[in-house]
RNA sequence: GCGCCCGUAGCUCAGUCCGGAUAGAGCGUUAGCCUCCGGAGCUAAAGGUCCCGCGUUCGAAUCGCGGCGGGCGCACCA
């Protein structure tokens, strides 16, 4: 007997012995034999429809078919009984003793590492003004991938890339210097120290929200006074210059806010391996060597006619992505000479996948946890202590770890970048990387916006200026936007839902302690990343109050309920002398409905994951959390441990309560979700 | 105009990849359940033209075609 039973083994046992025996009774081939759950367990615990698929090229009824396959097939490891049931489904009925006995064996500590390496880059904001909860969507999915690609045994490198020279950065310096009587980079050192900015202004929330509403402004400045644009372009081309007292300030303010976002992500456990700068892609110059490259390909052509003369284009027209495009070439240089955004996206893919021929210099960072609106003790102790790495402007450090030379990229990045990723993905395949390009996955996703509903009680909330247009108003949702100023600022969400844990625990404790907070807090993050989770990809959330802030239900809360509870009861034995990790002698149907649904959930866990996975919807696992947490509070209501008499029944439930510990501690731990002590 | 996404219970969503067993969950509503392993829970009821039409099929929420409604793309912006 194999110690290692899992039910991927038994899956793939069934689907052998399944075309086995297809072929072995009527020389039939099946591509893939599918294995779905049974709606009832009393059906059993795998279905195969083959039958169905058979019963076409062999002109029989699936239910013949199905008694056939029955009654000749053999049984791999781990299954007990083939059974026609329905109409003709083939189902299986597994050996629970073998499969619970796996189960309660711990899981070997060194996974069977895969091969490559998988580069994550996600959260990506402009580094001018506090975060918002569309960010958040966008950094939780990366995280989470990070997480599952890292449990399925790939090697992950984390990267969040900041947009420091660009025209956002630029327009919140200029607010600063043109509306805020910003001089020199002290002035913003000292604001982003907790200090006013020279106009007197300041923030409580730190200089992250202050930018927030600085950035409206000068927006507003834009559009009210034409010769306000100029501005834009003076800092930018000052940043670009350097040495100058204008390009320190944008170094110090971009510096101060990537700061502010890593502790708001710090606070809900999310973590980086490297901050690549745009400003180190421009002195390292990636461009003019990818230039370089995309000039002998003869893939990108300089236009000396038509409404594109005098710029240097990707040719598009030839690639069936882009067919039927009514202008499918893409400028990479204007004809002013400057370097579009897109062209230095191919420059840094290339990097990504070590095909750039030229590296960053490198250096340790460690950012000031204390953003204002997060304290240092409130990031994730695992955040804190895992080295991060950026680019460096001058030297470097010559003993760093590798970076790049990814096999697969992932680029977390919402659903309006689709066409921008498709281009990037095209540079690479005309340069002849065609495996990068298959290997460049652009995992989309659907933004986060306001119902108008949700806009007025984020004024009445937060006392913000609200900001919906009349337009706006009649839509059903609107887009956040720091432009606009609209937008739920991740910082104060969380201060919401940490006075709403706050307010259920201290309902239920006598006294409020640091494990209180402790739990407040970790209830807090894990309702908010469920709720950002939950929803499968490709659907728009329309943000809600009321809905973000239940703590019932289809919540992050309940899976971590179901946690402390069966926490509770371990507490409760080990108070009783009744504790045991022996594992039950049992035999025979000892394991009924209610435990083998927990032991089934808990095993199809790797399955899950894989999926997941494959699929780039997360939301499965979310979902899969949850579905295990309702299966176990149904078990807790109807099967007692701690008052149970007889002492095999009472080892057989807690054997289950441990497996189930276990799962959802596995999939809490997936999902980015803490686990509070007590609840 | 072309392309992508969404449309399932009063509301928010699973299920669509790979057609199959009575279409599920949460919230809300209604009615129950604390001499307990703490009720952030459990049990049950009510609630559905699966946007519409046509087609393929023994069988369609699921596949194809055509519509309708909503969102987003298709820059010498990022």
């Amino acid at each position: 007997m194999s110690p290692t039973l899992s039910l991927e083994k038994i899956r793939a046992g069934i689907a052998d012995a399944v075309h086995d025996a297809a072929d072995r009774l009527w020389n039939a081939t099946l591509d893939r034999v599918v294995l779905e759950r049974p709606p009832a367990l009393a059906m059993g615990d795998l279905a195969s429809p083959a039958a169905f698929d058979l019963a076409k090229t062999l002109r029989k009824s699936p239910r013949a078919i199905a008694g056939e396959l029955a009654s000749s097939i053999s049984l791999p490891e781990g299954v007990r009984e083939a059974r026609v049931e329905g109409a003709g489904y083939l189902n299986f009925f597994l050996d629970r003793d073998r499969l619970v006995e796996a189960m309660l064996v711990e899981e070997p500590a060194t996974e069977e590492k895969r091969p490559g390496k998988v580069i994550v880059e996600h959260t990506n904001i402009n580094p001018n003004k506090a975060a918002h909860i569309g960010h958040l969507r966008n950094a939780a999915l990366g995280d989470v991938l990070a997480r599952t690609l890292t449990f399925l045994g790939h090697r992950v490198e984390v990267q969040n890339y900041l947009d420091d020279t660009g025209v956002q950065v630029a327009d919140v310096v200029a607010g600063l210097q043109h509306m805020k009587d910003v001089r020199s980079a002290e002035d913003v050192r000292r604001a982003a120290a907790g200090g006013a900015l020279p106009d007197g202004s300041s923030h409580p929330k730190g200089l992250a929200y202050l930018c927030w509403d600085v950035y409206a402004d000068v927006a507003k400045v834009y559009e009210e006074n034409e010769s306000a644009r100029a501005w834009r372009v003076e800092v930018l081309h000052a940043i670009e210059a350097g040495g100058n007292e204008t390009a320190q300030i944008a170094e110090v303010l971009s510096e101060a806010i990537v700061s502010a976002h890593l502790a708001t992500m710090g606070r809900l456990g999310i973590p980086y391996d490297l901050l690549p700068r745009e400003s180190d892609i421009l002195r390292k110059n990636f461009w003019s060597r990818a230039f370089d490259l995309l000039k002998q390909s003869g893939a990108v052509v300089f236009e000396t006619e038509g409404k594109h003369a005098g710029c240097w284009v990707l040719r598009l027209a030839d690639s069936p992505e882009f067919a039927g495009m009514e202008e499918p070439d893409k400028i990479l240089v204007r004809s002013n000479g400057t370097v579009t955004y897109t062209a230095k996206d191919i420059a840094y893919q290339l990097w990504k996948f070590g095909l750039l021929g030229v590296d960053f210099d490198y250096e340790p960072f460690r950012p000031d946890w204390n953003s204002g609106a997060v304290r240092a003790e409130e990031v994730a102790r695992e955040v804190r202590e895992q080295p991060l790495w950026r680019t460096a402007h001058t030297g470097g450090v010559p003993d760093h770890p590798e970076f790049g030379h990814a096999t697969t990229v992932v680029n977390v990045i919402d659903v309006r970048q689709s066409y921008l990723q498709k281009v990037v993905r095209e540079g690479l395949r005309v340069l002849g990387y065609g495996n990068e390009a298959e290997r460049s996955i652009h995992f989309s996703y659907e933004t986060v916006a306001l119902t108008p509903r949700a806009a007025r009680e984020l004024a009445e909330k937060f006392q913000e200026e609200y900001r919906l247009s009349p337009e706006d108003e009649k839509k059903p949702f609107v887009e956040m936007s720091g432009r606009k100023g609209l937008g739920v600022k991740i910082d104060d969400l969380v201060e919401l839902l940490l006075e709403r844990s706050r307010r259920e625990i201290a309902a239920r404790r006598e006294s409020a302690d640091a494990a209180a907070e402790e739990d407040a807090r970790a209830i807090a993050i894990g309702a908010l990343r469920y709720f950002l989770l939950k929803f499968g990809k490709n659907k728009l959330i329309a943000f809600d109050f009321d809905e973000a802030l239940n703590f019932e239900g289809d919540t992050g809360p309940y899976l971590q309920y179901s946690l402390v509870r069966a926490d509770n009861i371990f507490r409760k034995l080990e108070k009783r002398g009744l504790a045991t990790d022996a594992i039950p002698a049992v035999g025979g149907e000892a394991w009924d409905d209610d435990l083998w649904a927990l032991v089934l959930d808990a095993a199809a866990i790797p399955e899950v994951a894989e999926r997941a996975v494959d699929s780039l919807e997360l939301s499965t696992i979310a979902r899969h959390a949850f579905g295990l947490a309702q299966a176990f509070n149904h078990f807790y209501h109807r099967q007692p441990i701690v008052s149970e008499k007889d002492p095999t029944v009472r080892a057989r439930r807690l054997a289950v309560a441990r497996i189930f510990r276990r799962a959802m501690s596995r999939l809490l731990g997936l999902l980015g979700i803490p686990e509070p002590g007590r609840m």
